[in-house]
DNA sequence: GACTTATGGATAGTTAGGCTATCCGATATC
DNA sequence: GATATCGGATAGCCTAACTATCCATAAGTC
């Protein structure tokens, strides 16, 4: 397959495709000749999760960069989830301020109640941590009540998620995805799908609520 | 307060806080001569509400405009949540292909299981429906097979983000946030929120399965 | 085997978004 | 009255994500 072919087939323009290929996001063809290439099915394949990554996760090129980076050199599906969530979630705020504090000794209890392991340097925690501590400042206490119940809803979601990914080969034959490639599109699109149920959900509840 | 107050009790520096009076984010203080004005807490919480869409939910400043025109024109909850929906949903894809359809139909058969209406033009139906078009393209059957227990849990979830509306005053009083508002920022930051406690849940899942 | 076309890589340019900095005449404050 | 500050208008800056142009080399075409 040439570039031209993969651009008609995947819909990307040859430009972008080379831009992709000087950022890692792809890999290069194999050469041919000193300045002629070939790409197969695989880079197909990775170019689909790359739009996927950028189009569908809104992950930024430099994420997507180390989402693909993870897929290649993750030793197994647990570290992979490590490295993604590591890879997507950008810290913003400060981290101190009495609302994080607050928001801190929340996460604890919650945790301890639902037996997750609060690593220090988690990125999922800070963003746990900065989210609930904004909402502490919006003055919005009633999500909050309700943390615990979001908390058992999030490990069921996650009981899913993972449940989706047992049953795959744990190193990928060459063409096909392995745990890993699954682990990741998992987590970034799994975020929007259930985004956008979450929406219908609310839609319907909303309804029925306000519209008797 | 003057301007420069506001900046420093919300960390926002003055030529930000002009910019996003220029751009609609923040309604004009009130006039004390042609050229002074004066702003007050519901500045300064609007000014926090308005970060919180920007840092925390991802949303553009053009996005975070619609939210707070919803939040000052719409009549009631329900109306804002179509409002906010439509605002942070940026359409990508083309809307057609073979798996478009499949997810149309797929989609179909899990709203009417769960009692959703597809309205049409609907953005997260679209949202849906790209997400699942874009799973098939990748070939990630297994989230799909679990589509409709998402579904259920989607349910749930909405059930307690309107369960938190509840209870709040329907129009609100000169300082106090109303329904609407707190079902933007439900919304918003409910997506960020919900997605670090599945980040959590996920790992401690993710241990348990892949380190007994 | 000449000739047209396409290819891949390097480099530079473009566009949009989100601020940030500079002026300036008009208050406010001492 | 002197000085500092304010609000508004305008222009500039920086980054991210592409996009377009060159050009020497290979491929396809008769």
């Amino acid at each position: 397959m040439r570039m031209a072919e993969l651009s008609a087939e995947s819909g990307v323009p040859v430009a972008t495709i080379k831009y992709y290929l000087r950022e890692d996001l792809l890999p290069p063809g194999a050469r041919t000749s000193p300045n002629q290439a070939r790409y197969d099915r695989s880079h197909l394949h990775r170019l689909r999760l790359v739009r996927a990554l950028l189009d569908i996760g809104g992950l930024s090129v430099a994420q997507a960069r180390e989402m693909v980076a993870g897929i290649d050199s993750a030793p197994d599906a647990h570290a992979v989830l490590g490295t993604a969530q590591a890879a997507i979630s950008t810290v913003r705020g400060r981290r101190d301020g009495e609302s994080h504090v607050w928001a801190g000794g929340l996460l604890d209890e919650v945790a301890r109640r639902h037996g997750w392991s609060l690593t220090p340097g988690n990125p999922a925690v800070d963003l746990a941590l900065d989210t609930l501590a904004t909402f502490a400042e919006l003055e919005h206490p009633e999500l909050v009540a309700r943390l615990d119940e979001y908390a058992g809803l999030a490990d069921r979601v996650a009981e899913l998620d993972l449940a989706g990914l047992s049953g795959r080969p744990e190193r990928e034959a060459p063409e096909r995805k392995s745990v890993v490639d699954a682990a990741v599109v998992g987590m970034v699109l799994g975020d929007a799908l259930f985004a956008a149920l979450r929406r219908l959900a609310q839609e319907h509840a909303s309804a029925r609520m306000f519209r008797p």
